[in-house]
DNA sequence: ACAGAAAGCTAACATGCGTTAATAGACGGT
DNA sequence: ACCGTCTATTAACGCATGTTAGCTTTCTGT
């Protein structure tokens, strides 16, 4: 959209399995990894709110998420529901290469840095690393782990607490690609947008800022959230990670290869 | 748990492609479809509320669903949350497969009959059928387009509207699945289990039924739901089966082989 | 430093939904 | 046919959240 676009040549990137050292971390070899990084073909910078994909359009490259943050975003209406948030690691939109159209849009949430590969790239994976292909239908499987997870928070807890699931889930999956965060978990986001995420109106999700600060669980200003104790952050939200699958489980490589 | 256990050779299967014509229908030839029915080694049958299969627990196996319906459940407190239902022709528990562990409950909605494929013969399929391997990974990306679709709905629509709303996707993938169904669309769900996939209480989803009812919208009782008007249906659910991708685009077979 | 815009905040009122309680109807087993 | 249990239904009350409106603070560009 209003991108700015800087066209690099594969060797040009550090082969550091660094940036993507993501998602797919537990099931691929650092060569893996350095394989992925030399699959992107192009590296864009978006400003925010700049809409990568659009709902319905069909695309013939996939994007990775190098800096910053991406919302999943449906509109309907004249409202606007996030499905999904992504963090540095994380394919966006794989499931653009399978199915061919996407049935929602990816919006940059602040400033990003994305990748691209080239779906034409992703069939000659398939074919020729099947270690590599598999280790992406796990990436997509965890974020319907995540959506259910949505699912069940939109149930079950009430906007305060929503708002605080949310932030403890960003905290844990920053963590588990190499990007912990100690006091302050920095994000670009609105009030709106964590209206939009939790499913309730703008105000009351003001109204619930306010009383995670007064109840002393997290101060949260412009998107950055402040707190002294995240395990008294994560109890209150009542997250249990266990759908992040952080663990050994999704290590699957040695059953395989 | 407590369902009765018939084992069958695979040959003794009528080879229709019949029984799992179903979500994977658009990317499989009739021989593929053939090939995945061989694949089922046994035939179980379970009674209404039976867990086919634990949160956390690890398996060896996965189920494809052949008659009745299946819950996604997650239990948490006393209180349960079904985030996904599934009907004949789906794979139930693909994850199961990839990540190891499932992070919900598979439990059955009323009697089902499942058949059971073991993960060893799925890295068989990954091996030697790529085009087959493929097909699983999009019937996933399905699952999580739905669950997208339910964070939607929990967001945007009222108790009535989304239990019109659960109708009208079953409606839509029992059609696509060749079950479709014209005046009555039956199911054994209770209302407790409306409320639970639709995350309002029991009481509400009662109110919510009485309010289909009184708006002449449809009749649901004991599951079963009869409605002379299922356009109407659909648009007061707002109802747009585009997240089914019902259409050509999962056709994706011709691209890739 | 200034102005405009975007984001944050607060109040007042309406409503959808949760909760508790109590009853009626439908089904399955003996 | 009976009984117990599960399911459906209705009423009364309280709370979480939506909505409208208006105000204040912070950011951004000049």
């Amino acid at each position: 959209m209003n991108g700015t676009t800087e066209l690099l040549g594969a060797a040009s990137f550090p082969l550091t399995g660094n940036f993507l050292a993501g998602r797919l971390r537990h099931n691929l070899s650092l060569d893996d990894l350095q394989y992925i990084e030399g699959l992107v073909e192009s590296v864009d910078e978006h400003e925010d709110g700049a809409r990568l994909l659009s709902r319905g359009i069909k695309t013939d490259r996939s994007t990775i998420l190098i800096e910053g943050y991406i919302f999943r975003t449906i509109e309907s209406g004249n409202k606007r529901f996030i499905t999904g948030v992504h963090v540095p690691g994380d394919f966006v939109d794989l499931h653009g290469f399978a199915l061919k159209r996407l049935d929602h849009n990816i919006d940059a949430a602040g400033k990003v840095k994305v990748g691209s590969v080239s779906h034409e790239t992703l069939r000659t994976v398939m074919r020729d690393r099947p270690g590599v292909a598999r280790a992406m239908w796990f990436a997509t499987l965890l974020d319907a782990a995540i959506h259910r997870k949505w699912i069940q928070t939109l149930e079950q807890l009430d906007a305060p607490r929503r708002i605080a699931h949310l932030y403890a889930e960003l905290h844990t999956r920053l963590e588990l690609v190499g990007r912990g965060v100690t006091r302050a978990l920095r994000t670009p986001f609105t009030q709106f947008d964590m209206a939009d995420m939790c499913g309730v109106s703008a105000i009351h999700a003001n109204r619930a800022v306010g009383k995670l600060r007064e109840l002393g669980i997290a101060e949260i200003r412009r998107g950055d959230l402040y707190t002294s104790d995240w395990a008294a952050l994560k109890r209150y939200a009542q997250f249990d990670p266990d759908y992040l699958y952080g663990d050994g489980p999704l290590k699957v490589k040695e059953d395989w290869d």
